[in-house]
DNA sequence: ATGCTATGTAGCATTAATGCAACATAATGA
DNA sequence: TCATTATGTTGCATTAATGCTACATAGCAT
């Protein structure tokens, strides 16, 4: 959280974002963010508010659970 | 989201707290967080980060999904 | 060559999320 | 009665998340 900055979450929003044929100003709007937030959240800049994960997931039709973990996704799904 | 004030989000936090027979100092040691974070979300007065969000479903046993939703939750269950 | 799209980077401003302290109240139990 | 526990309320300080602007680069199509 803000006060854990050592504390990362990681995600799979590229994966799924692409495999979904959607550019990041794709998924921007839909999301209803700026598109270069996007992009720091794939790069793992900073990790989103619940508000705009859930937003995410809805956008990319997942659960949170298959796009955001605590733990490092392991390769390949 | 932060620039988005006027969408909130909706939780059973106190429900599945409660169910598990934990108070909020319970709750707030199991997540890392100060005990009064968790009444603010209970309070629903604002939402949280990813992270807490995240923990505090592992320390109740319970998905995001269940816990957290854009929609109001149905009453009972 | 020119233009368009997608992406990365950097910087600045704003605001929400969180920590923390102090105080109040109600319930419970010794 | 007194102490403890759980909860609510207010206020203040800090920082991360987000918006936004500008610029750079690379690829692709015309």
């Amino acid at each position: 959280m803000s006060r854990n900055p050592e504390e990362p979450v990681y995600n799979r929003i590229e994966e799924a974002r692409t495999a979904l044929g959607l550019s990041r100003q794709d998924l921007a709007d839909k999301a209803g963010v700026h598109y270069q937030t996007i992009g720091y959240l794939e790069r793992e800049e900073y990790s989103p508010s619940l508000v705009l994960a859930l937003r995410i997931a809805k956008s990319l039709n997942q659960e949170v659970s298959q796009l955001f973990s605590l733990n490092p996704f392991k390769k390949g799904k």
